[in-house]
DNA sequence: TTATTGCCTATTTAATTGATAGGAATAATG
DNA sequence: CATTATTCCTATCAATTAAATAGGCAATAA
């Protein structure tokens, strides 16, 4: 074993927080309910970390993905059509940019620190190629894609 | 420097670690040298930390893509002809899996841990397209592509 | 023998991840 | 009006990781 790097585990995949959120809104899109679901409905059937899925949603309401109710009857609701949701979107907003280096990132493009030349970069050029056509593939599935029935299907 | 994270926003992206063994090889590959070429050469090139990549290079050695040299002379070189080294090797070797979950890795698969019916999750079924499309561009893009005239040309 | 080079072990600093805890604000309802 | 079920806010925690630096050991060619 390497000497900085003493586990086999995996470091560059999503972290809980962006699965949670992916697990949290399928259900909400599921459940098809009009009325807003409560936290401890989408815990209790997800089996997801109460306290901690209050963190996530917060960020998925300020980031206009759902909507939120308080006090006796409230929840949380999608705030636009299931269709109109990507997986793009999701992971954006809670992960981070779908880019695996910053300078070919579209939502948050940096200049790499210590780059010579982005335009002869040949490694800028093979990770806009990943970039966009992951980027092609989350941003064109969404949560209307996953219904009940199509899953049948 | 006020951070040790070059890249404030984004936290899937490669890390340091991968972009640094990227350059160090395609360096060494395009110096196109029978003779071993010295880390402090690499790094003075690429503007790479020395002590840094030492540690880089040592992984990329026992991971079998480079072959190392002592002593007055001595260095790396390319363990095979730069056509059999694809950035997908060099990416899984130092960062690890390509994938964004564990069930969908193919060189280190692992059940998710709280997965309830892993042939139908609509969250694998995604991220396994994701995997296997930048897995075809990452592997498919050897170290031999990115021969200096194919850069002019 | 000596200069040059890779190899090994340890340490440091800052940040992130995943999670928990306690309570405040809010709203429906008896 | 009081109760109760919610979301919202702030704070904290432990563990892990990334990035880098430092110092010395080991090998090897000239």
């Amino acid at each position: 074993m390497p000497s900085q790097r003493p586990c086999i585990d995996r470091y560059e995949m999503l972290t809980q927080r962006s699965r949670y959120a992916l697990r949290a809104l399928i259900f909400i899109a599921r459940s098809g309910s009009i009325a807003p679901v409560p936290i401890s409905v989408i815990a209790a059937d997800q089996k997801l970390p109460r306290k901690f899925l209050e963190i996530i949603l917060l960020d998925l309401k300020n980031g206009g993905l759902v909507d939120s109710f308080r006090g006796k009857a409230g929840g949380y609701r999608l705030a636009k059509p299931a269709s109109h949701i990507s997986f793009g979107d999701i992971i954006r907003l809670i992960e981070g940019p779908l880019a695996l280096v910053p300078c070919v990132s579209v939502s948050a493009y940096q200049r790499c620190a210590d780059c010579f030349e982005e335009s002869t970069c040949v490694i800028r050029k093979i990770m806009l190629t990943v970039r966009d056509n992951t980027a092609a593939i989350l941003d064109h599935t969404t949560l209307a894609d996953l219904s009940i029935d199509r899953e049948a299907a």
